[in-house]
DNA sequence: CAAAAAACGTAGCGACTGCTTCAGTCTAAA
DNA sequence: TTTAGACTGAAGCAGTCGCTACGTTTTTTG
């Protein structure tokens, strides 16, 4: 009966949601404790800090982007061309912008060594060439971290609004 | 006498010094007033906002940025694979460190369409991207964009503190 | 049913934000 | 010498930030 343990992950939820469709610019704890139906006061109370909340929110939308991206996807291995083609559109579909827009807000803070973001930024650049490493028919060295920076560029135009050659078209955000 | 013209130049140049080495957390007008050896008064006296002290920077960074990969390449053109080549181990150079974190920090900020820097991002990669196509032997349609995109997901991985294999390790931010 | 523990509200701290108002000083042209 | 314009320091506005002190209510437990 971790009714603690609930109420934390019910928080957290609800921060992610806040996150992913307001950004890192309005995450005062107090915007966030709005979000989750609490108090600043509450926030600390169960996370103790600011940063372990944000980490703990972060954790669960990296793995969150994951496991959708491995529905999407299916598990099995295949040739680079390929998969980066699939990656490519695959990230740059509406339903993934808002975890794109906070990808790139993570790493505008990492850039200069923020926390806890840079620590962030790199476990979850660590996951992605991970989970690219692992759908390769045959991975040669760093060719996972080349994969991922190709659609690293890719995503970075979409994001700032670089009309690309795609179907479907980003929405301003708010 | 243009000695407004003269004293505002000053101060962007010195907001600017700061802008490359401190990055945008730290861009209260109060700090960039110390930076400029001046007030947060005379800030406001001279450019009338901070939005527009922060266009001015921006623009004269990206231009220099410019001017500097141009004396290091030369301006003839060449093939996209040497073009790619050459402008990746230039920008990931110690020297280009502090323009490449500051724009990460813009396109993250430009990833939710903050303002100014939503603006400037666009701006700044068009220039990249007419820059590019520049110095392209038979540029193709979109084949400027696709090299820059390729650059960025380089200079991300970098930024953020991937260990790449590049010869030139990055130092750690302030 | 009483004591202990968990959950919560209110108010406040000192340091910050962009920007304005006040109250001038300084230089140069008329 | 008057006077217009350029320039500037000090103080303040109403707001934000992460976090804490303190006290009260609710729930759980013996």
């Amino acid at each position: 009966m971790g009714k603690t343990e609930d109420k934390k992950q019910q928080i957290t939820q609800q921060v992610i949601a806040h996150l992913l469709n307001q950004g890192l610019s309005d995450n005062g704890i107090r915007a966030l404790a709005q979000a989750a139906g609490t108090s600043d006061r509450m926030l600390i109370y169960y996370f103790g800090t600011k940063d372990a909340l944000i980490n703990e929110s972060l954790q669960f939308i990296s793995a969150g982007m994951a496991e959708q991206l491995d529905a999407l996807l299916g598990s099995h291995r295949r040739t680079a061309a390929q998969l980066l083609a699939e990656v490519t559109t695959a990230t740059s579909s509406a339903m993934f912008l808002p975890m794109v827009q906070l990808w790139f807000e993570i790493v505008g803070l990492a850039a200069r060594g923020q926390e806890p973001y840079a620590t962030n930024a790199v476990i979850i650049a660590n996951n992605w060439i991970d989970w690219i490493e692992a759908k390769l028919e045959q991975p040669e060295p760093d060719q996972a971290a080349e994969l991922f920076a190709q659609v690293e560029g890719r995503l970075l135009l979409r994001v700032i609004g670089y009309p690309v050659n795609s179907d479907d078209p980003l929405e301003p955000a708010d």
